[in-house]
DNA sequence: TCTTTTTGCAACCGTTTGATTGCAAATATA
DNA sequence: TATATTTGCAATCAAACGGTTGCAAAAAGA
């Protein structure tokens, strides 16, 4: 059971259940709504989100609403770091010049 | 089949053979030499990074050299836009002192 | 030419995924 | 108390995933 936050975004879904609750805390019947599938195939997407706490949940009543970890996320911005000089730099932005000029030759 | 840029990263020896490319255009062989798995799983993992064109290849002779491209690994950064306000903003940082402070409490 | 090297492709296999339905527990309401 | 609402959990199923082995094609070297 690999439940890291890369697992967990790779599905639409639950990516757009993420982009939900990072507007608003909701509930699983309220994020259901958003989607044609059935309460409970969402409910198994929140539940993978929470495993690897891209969620966290507040119990009021028999309610529970969920929460968007913004923390965890970072997660996945520290591993695109790497990357992330590859596309700003000036370098790179020349070779795409050079790489655009180059197709458009072929 | 779904062949995203997110599901090609879900996989974390995917990720390796990203993050080995985008130091240095390498074969297959050269990368199946950094894993323990079969050269023919490799393969895959850079068929799979081929088709969502997060690598390109470049053949001389018999040889094969699989380039990085980092313009498609920005998708994956365009997406996160939306939640980097969350973690870079004063008002974030307040809310997880007071997170903190709660937790303590409790 | 014969052999080796490099690579991709197909077949197979056990596990995981994403969805469904049914049901039980807990809370709110009439 | 009886009923409705909200939610989680278990069982089931087809499809996808990640790995393996075997083999064929193309290029390089003896």
């Amino acid at each position: 059971m690999r439940r890291d936050v890369f697992q967990a975004i790779a599905d639409p879904t639950r990516r757009a259940i993420i982009s939900l609750l990072a507007l608003q805390a909701m509930t699983p019947n309220a994020i259901a709504e958003h989607f044609q599938s059935s309460r409970q195939a969402v409910s198994k997407h929140i539940q993978i989100l929470s495993e690897c706490q891209l969620v966290n949940q507040k119990q009021t009543g028999r309610e529970i609403y969920y929460h968007f970890n913004a923390q965890k996320m970072k997660e996945v911005d520290v591993w695109m770091d790497q990357f992330r000089a590859l596309w700003e730099t000036r370098f790179s932005q020349l070779d795409n010049v050079l790489q655009n000029l180059k197709n458009k030759q072929s």
